[in-house]
DNA sequence: GATCCACCTGAAACCGGTTTCAGAAGACAC
DNA sequence: GTGTCTTCTGAAACCGGTTTCAGGTGGATC
């Protein structure tokens, strides 16, 4: 075995290649980089056969310190398990591939202290640009990293923090939701969401859940947080009398499960005895019973939409913010057969 | 909004730290490095009140370029949407942190071309170490990066590979599900996996399967793959009399999903008509019909270990090459109550 | 008081690239 | 043949750190 920790550092060097090319650093950084125009036929041809001959390769932590450019875009992820976080990240990193940008990806673990220690971590890694999925406490940090990079955030917003934003039209989703609902034949609808924690998109989703559901006169509408007590909230909810047939709206992926693990706990019949239209569309929706009816997200967009919005910015773009909102689309399953079944 | 592609570099050198402090260079970066107990306490006090004042942060590019020592550990995965892969990287990230390294991880998406880009590109940010989840074409690359840096291998073997190497115990997987399975009353086992492209887990848990079924002579074991004709396949293994009741051992979370998905289009009973064991233990699996019985995967300590591996390596262990096999643990659920229901 | 040593400190070289700048070489016009 | 303009090239400075090395200081020893 070798040893790795005498830091051998035996790679191939550019000052390698320029003698093996008897030509200068200089030119070999030339045909490296994006001036190889500049270089005659004769000698870009020695450099690119030395180059082949040593396997050489440049350090871009090298190129980085003198250029300022280390094509390295961070993202600071507040749970790296959460599916919705996944396919945004897939959709950033395929983005970031197609353009040489690489990602390095942050997870939080929804911890402010770790939020911090990433910041500083990113800052000092020379990133190019930072894609927020995490709450953005430490206004300060992100304030002044901010200041040196561009910064997008996707499906939060951050207060007092002017930067692009990627997400969701949460309240055109609400809207579709329980017109969806609504047309289906439920009355009595109960909003599911994971406990406030500040997350902004989880707010929008429950304001605009409020004020839609006051605008349409023939449903009721009331709200529960995810947590221990889930369950017999739910039972709560399913045992007292209302307008009509009752539905659950679950406000994203993690609210769907929890839920319909409480359904199955209360021996709840998925999905006769209560409709269900969940938020993201996760891969198990059509399995549980007779198949959870989703609004999809366009994730791949989104990542991809976050990374373009950075792309912009370090390409000179001082425009005014953009606020991108994306509309979900409906899958429907047995969840929201409704009264016509 | 700020022109970033201004490069400008306004950022707090130890240049600056050193002059506002009146010390030079030298000290500063002894105060931020391991050397600290060299300086007197009034300098060390002065630099630590200017870096304060300053807000100053070492640039981690600059500090790599001349110590070899980047603290990046690098990861490719060959699918970022496997619940599996995320559950390791989870464990390898926490266990990065902990130890003060960063993880960059690269999604390969099955992709030949860009497992290659990747290498080298990881090659490129001076990585420290390196984790494979991967099928590990391009031996050549891998090679000529082993010789620089550890390495492992996870959930794969790749020939000619020498490397530590962190998974499941396949064999013994295969024997617990195949035990659990006759003790539940089944007979004929029908092994489902993703199609055969050269993964090793995969081949190992199919030769296994087809080892442990000859040792149990109450068996009968076939097999399958999944792909389109995954319902056809399974709807002739439930209409062929066999030797007793039928279950299906589903070799990881995707064959699981397939052949949830496959049986419900066959309007098949979940899961009396037909028992299910399933490799990976998604958070879903309690949900779809009478809950999936799964042998889950100590994905959080298989992370930990990969990185921990490194981390010797690192420190200048060269002792033999590890494997370490973890078992899984049985989660039993209503898909094999078998004929005890 | 001279010698030795342990302990601190800073100047300068270095890591592997990029970029500036000055100069060499060739093309062209006169 | 000279002057001017391009075009190409290399030496050297630079990016922001680390590390080597030589020297300065003060205390202990003789």
């Amino acid at each position: 075995m070798n040893d790795f920790s005498a830091a051998q550092r035996s790679r191939v060097t550019m000052l390698d290649v320029a003698e093996h090319a008897k030509v200068s650093k200089a030119s070999v950084s030339r045909f490296i980089g994006e001036d190889r125009a500049l270089l005659s036929d004769a000698i870009a041809q020695r450099i690119e056969q030395s180059i082949a001959e040593l396997g050489y390769r440049p350090n871009q932590m090298a190129r980085g310190l003198k250029r300022g450019r280390t094509r390295l875009i961070g993202m600071l992820v507040a749970d790296i398990r959460n599916p919705y976080s996944i396919a945004v990240m897939h959709g950033v990193e395929t983005a970031c591939r197609q353009h040489g940008y690489s990602l390095v990806v942050c997870n939080t673990d929804r911890d402010d202290e770790q939020e911090r220690q990433h910041l500083a971590l990113l800052r000092s890694y020379n990133i190019e640009g930072l894609i927020v999925n995490t709450l953005g406490h430490h206004r300060d940090e992100l304030h002044e990293l901010h200041r040196e990079m561009p910064l997008v955030l996707v499906d939060r917003k951050v207060e007092h923090l002017e930067s692009d934003m990627v997400g969701l039209d949460n309240p055109a989703a609400v809207e579709m939701a329980l017109a969806h609902l609504e047309e289906r034949g439920y009355r009595d609808v109960l909003l599911v969401t994971e406990p406030f924690d500040g997350t902004s998109s989880r707010i929008e989703r429950v304001s605009s859940f409020k004020t839609k559901i006051a605008q349409r006169p023939a449903l009721r509408g009331t709200m529960i947080e995810t947590g221990s007590e889930l369950a017999a909230h739910l039972k709560s909810f399913l045992d007292t009398p209302g307008p009509g047939p009752k539905a659950l709206f679950c406000a994203n992926g993690i609210a769907a499960l929890s839920s319909t693990h409480a359904l199955r706990e209360l021996k709840c019949n998925l999905f006769e005895d209560v409709g269900l239209i969940a938020l993201d569309d996760l891969d198990w929706y059509p399995l549980v019973g007779s198949g959870i009816t989703a609004l999809a997200q366009p994730t791949t967009e989104i990542g991809a939409s976050a990374f373009e919005c950075l792309l912009k910015r370090l390409r000179g773009d001082d425009g005014a913010l953009r606020t991108l909102d994306f509309s979900p689309q409906l899958v429907m399953r047995g969840s929201t057969l409704g009264v016509f079944r």
